[in-house]
DNA sequence: CCCTGATTCGC
DNA sequence: GCGAATCAGG
């Protein structure tokens, strides 16, 4: 069975991803014989990169900014066009969501609670709480009201930035958030 | 050694 | 467009 991209598996995907799961669990979750090559290389190539809530806080875009065409025995026939610099995908710095500190100095006294990623609705906050990679990892789950997120979080996830242009970089980001959700 | 995503490139 | 192979890092 060839595994073809239908609109159901892209959207499955797309979910998946944005909820913050893995390429590995997306794949075994989708099943279908779809490796977690597959699932990143579509990721990818639908143009989603970067998620709400990241799975691993490391690996971070610089890190991951390195050379991966070293490749071995590349007999390099038909196309043998040397790709110079092609300049993949530049973000702009844009505030990201930043996580309580260590101290947990909680910003929500009244933690309503721990919604996992099966109770998390749509309209939930999605501000993650404790360690994504753990496995008591959950989210808010109050009212999302701007972007993913809810007026408490959202604002310190959009924390504005003293010094703006004019442009609101924050409103930019959680339009582009509410794209998906 | 396990995991993660990123990238390249042949198909 | 798709995905295996590969790379690089945690």
């Amino acid at each position: 069975m060839t595994a073809g991209w239908t609109e159901d598996r892209v959207g499955a995907l797309k979910k998946l991803w944005l909820e913050g799961q893995s390429a590995s669990q997306i794949a075994k979750q989708l099943g279908g014989g779809v490796t977690r090559n597959a699932v990143i290389g579509k990721v990818h190539r639908l143009g989603l990169s970067g998620r709400a809530a990241p799975s691993q806080p490391a690996r971070t875009a610089a890190t991951t900014f390195r050379t991966a065409r070293p490749r071995p025995a590349a007999p390099a026939q038909g196309q043998g066009m040397a790709q110079p610099s092609a300049p993949r995908r530049l973000e702009a710095v844009q505030p990201k969501p930043v996580q309580p500190a260590a101290p947990a100095p909680a910003p929500v006294p009244d933690l309503p609670g721990t919604a996992t990623v099966m109770t998390l609705g749509a309209h939930m906050c999605k501000w993650p709480i404790g360690d994504p990679s753990s496995r008591e990892f959950s989210f808010c789950g109050r009212r999302a009201s701007e972007g993913v997120y809810c007026v408490e979080h959202a604002r310190v996830a959009y924390q504005p930035q003293t010094k703006r242009g004019g442009k609101d970089g924050a409103s930019d980001l959680a339009r582009s958030l509410r794209r998906y959700i």
